[in-house]
DNA sequence: ATTTTCATTCTATCTTTGTAGAATAAAAGC
DNA sequence: GCTTTTATTCTACAAAGATAGAATGAAAAT
């Protein structure tokens, strides 16, 4: 149960394409993962990977001039730490706030009701 | 469905206390319901409540020197749409990676029942 | 070998956020 | 009326984040 910070959301979004990629992955790699409804410049993408490394998100190991990244939290971890801080932040702590601002987030019936099953599932 | 931005922390903290308050509030009434761990200047309160104001959160009225401060976006409204984008930005959208993410949270398994309870209750 | 290509690092700018002192102005007290 | 108190606005500044051009250096091409 770390303490994870919160990524701003570049980083957050280079760090997804990362955990897309199979490790270790080069920048352009990443480049090719990243949802580039506006595509960032290579060397902006460079500057986020070395930030990302920096924070400790991941490692960077060379290979002649270029660099290979892996990444060091999974996301799996990062998901569950920031849904703990969602709930304490944004939602005081509260389930039941919670709950209705899931039920109300746009989220179809069905939606709900996997998530119902899924929780039950997992929950075990 | 509007399109909420994320507040940064700070200026969260305050409109949560601004949202605990009966409006419309003065700055001390929203002072007072901080969760003040170390307390905030007074004017750094302001500042942020300018902030928000700008951000079209909440409403200024002046009566004589004063201000008075009313939420323009509710808790319920800002909770609902905060739920969205982080399920699809932090968990790109995956309703099973969201519930792992809950079930390993730190959650407690009543907790989690509770949760599923309440998500059916309200999904009607 | 010389040029071209390309990945990375340096440097830099602009915006946002967090924080608060100084200045202003008005209300309250005497 | 003059002074003290107090609320708000101005101004300021440092840290963090977003973005990318210029410089560097090495690999590839010819």
């Amino acid at each position: 149960m770390k303490n994870i910070r919160r990524l701003p959301d570049a980083e957050l979004e280079v760090m997804q394409a990362l955990w897309q990629c199979k490790p270790p992955a080069t920048r352009t790699d990443v480049a090719a993962a990243l949802h580039q409804d506006r595509p960032m410049a290579a060397t902006t993408l460079l500057t986020v990977l070395t930030r990302l490394g920096e924070k400790g998100f991941l490692r960077t190991d060379k290979e002649g001039r270029r660099s290979l990244y892996t990444p060091l939290i999974s996301q799996a971890d990062y998901l569950s730490a920031q849904s703990r801080t969602f709930l304490q932040k944004v939602c005081g702590g509260s389930l039941p706030a919670f709950a209705a601002a899931l039920c109300d987030s746009g989220l179809t019936r069905e939606e709900l009701e996997l998530l119902r099953e899924l929780l039950e599932r997992d929950a075990l």
